[in-house]
RNA sequence: GCGAGAGUAGCUCAGUUGAUAGAGCGUCAGCCUUCCAAGCUGAGGGUCGCGGGUUUGAGCCCCGUCUCUCGCUCCA
């Protein structure tokens, strides 16, 4: 375990050195759980999004693709559930150092009076037998209309703080209540910090809390509030869907492990819109569809596993996530939920707006219900990059980092080197490479020694290099490296181009 | 937010009882001409996280502050 965790930390570094992930605003001292992609990162991620928009958009003639913006109508939060549920209360206990949620405590609370008269009840059955009335018991009973009117003056004071956001009442609430820190026992807590964690932000020249907006959470709502758009202009007929790729932004708590959770992260993500009463089968559909998608990277499947939700959260009738794992351990990289027709009920009911399909084939009119397929990019990105970081060791206790990235998302396909920076093999060399850059994305390297140009390229994952030697100078031909296997095959210079066509091509994963 | 640890060159780190800031690697230039990182010569690079204090004098001692890392709470 030691290990794994010494693996995210080499991992990290590694992506410093070698370009491919810096921490934002590092001059700075940087800012936390937010980061910058460098010039191999960039690339890298570019190749991981045109992957997955191809084997989403490009190969489902029903899947549309769509880039809604970020910013939307405040409304659209209130409909989606996010303004209410992505708020929490949060408490500390100043001697256990723990954190809670303030209505969890409160809740738990509640749960203890309510138990109470569970019991007595249960008492009352167990003593009086058939003759017991249970009914009568709860409607008269002194402890039990006792426990019920302090449940609802609990309630009640709770929801008129959350209401007016008083936190300093929650924290009263607390007090009144006695409730004590499981851990220390003390009553000794902080203030009720609320955690919004949505961004806000003001639209307009004027600040008016009537302009605040958010920063979406999840790209989702883009997709949802423009599905009839889509469905009518791209003439769709359901089944459908529409595929997106964006930021998302959420406040976290705490945020860390590298760019596993980030406060911005992008998302890529395709809401598919069914009849009702076939979601499950599309569920299913798309559960197996992605698994092959990340399987058809090339990554050992023991680094896969389905896990499926039991608490679900308010939208969705089922939901699970395919979890990789990562140096620190198995977590979530995609979720494929069954989000019913929640969201788009909810946001006929905010708008006023029918956003009902007809079905020619049902002829009737129906709110279809989505299934989401949605995948962290920046997740699959260090997925990919933590089964690609490789330490090797070679003959004379030699090693070499190699990132055995898939080959078709490698930053950089292919460098171009001459064996010697004279007799005309730099010449020659930068001709190929002049040549092969209109197709792909070349390194020219004639510094230092071969060894020392190969052992760059594998550090940033090129699969293929290409070496100009003497030989070429007499033959035409010349020695293409492999990365993973560092042999070297001498090929005719004419023959480079659709040897590397061929072993670049995407057609065998994605079919 | 709490607790713990850390902050000196691009990276990894050293820096003694307080006295002009160091190494290795990497980078760049040149030499060498060599197919899997270790040849030679040279150069560049630091207001020691930031601010204040003690002192003739602070990378080092004291106070404050910021940031990062780890743990806890949270995580469609």
């Amino acid at each position: 375990m030691a290990n794994k965790e010494d693996n995210l930390k080499k991992i990290t570094s590694h992506s410093k050195e070698y370009g491919f992930v810096f921490q934002s605003s590092e001059i700075y001292d940087g800012l936390s759980a937010v980061y910058d992609y460098g010039q191999m990162g960039v690339e890298l991620k570019k190749n991981i999004k045109d992957y997955w928009w191809k084997a989403m958009v490009g190969m489902n003639e029903n899947i549309v693709g769509l880039d809604a913006s970020i910013f939307m109508h405040p409304t659209t939060w209130k409909a989606s559930g996010h303004v209410d549920a992505f708020s929490d209360p949060l408490i500390d206990n100043k001697d256990s150092n723990k954190r809670y949620r303030a209505d969890v405590l409160i809740e738990e609370h509640v749960e203890k009076i309510r138990l109470k008269t569970e019991k007595d009840v249960a008492k009352g059955i167990k003593k009086f037998g058939d003759d017991f009335d249970e009914a009568q018991f709860r409607a008269t009973n002194p402890n039990v209309l006792r426990n019920k009117a302090k449940i609802d003056d609990i309630n009640g004071r709770y929801k008129i703080a959350m209401d007016a956001d008083d936190m300093a009442a929650i924290k009263a609430l607390i007090e009144d209540l006695a409730i004590a820190c499981p851990v220390s026992g003390s009553k000794n807590w902080t203030d009720v910090k609320q955690f919004n964690l949505m961004f806000s932000t003001e639209i307009g020249a004027v600040a008016d809390s009537a302009n605040t907006i958010y920063l979406r959470p999840e790209t989702a709502q883009g997709i949802f509030v423009n599905y009839l758009n889509v469905q009518k202009t791209g003439r769709m007929k359901i089944p459908f869907g529409i595929a997106q790729i964006g930021k998302a932004f959420r406040n976290e708590i705490v945020a860390r492990q590298f760019i596993f959770r980030m406060r911005e992260f992008e998302q890529m993500e395709m809401q598919f819109f069914v009849r009702p009463g076939e979601e499950m089968k599309w569920y299913e559909h798309w559960k197996l569809e992605r698994i092959k998608w990340h399987k058809s990277l090339g990554i050992d499947e023991k680094y896969y596993r389905f896990h499926n939700h039991i608490k679900l959260a308010h939208y969705a009738n089922a939901a699970s996530d395919i979890e990789f794992d990562f140096p620190m351990g198995f977590k979530e990289l995609e979720g494929i939920h069954s989000r019913t027709d929640f969201d788009l009920k909810q946001h006929e009911k905010h708008s006023g707006k029918k956003l009902q399909y007809f079905d020619p084939e049902l002829n009737e009119s129906y709110v279809p219900y989505v299934v989401e397929t949605s995948v962290g990019l920046d997740r699959t990105f260090l997925a990919i990059l933590s089964a690609a970081y490789t330490e090797e060791k070679l003959e004379d206790d030699k090693e070499r980092v190699v990132l055995k990235l898939p080959i078709f998302l490698a930053p950089i396909k292919v460098a171009v080197m001459p064996l010697l920076k004279k007799d005309g093999l730099p010449e020659k060399a930068r001709e190929i490479f002049d040549n092969l850059k209109f197709d792909y994305n070349c390194h020219y390297d004639e510094k230092d020694t071969p060894g020392k140009r190969y052992r760059r390229q594998d550090a940033i994952g090129t699969p293929f290099c290409i070496m100009v030697d003497h030989q070429t100078l007499e033959d035409n031909t010349v020695t293409i490296r492999d990365r993973d296997t560092m042999e070297q095959e001498r090929v005719a210079i004419d023959q480079v181009e659709s040897i590397l066509r061929e072993k670049l091509d995407i057609r065998k994963a994605l079919a």
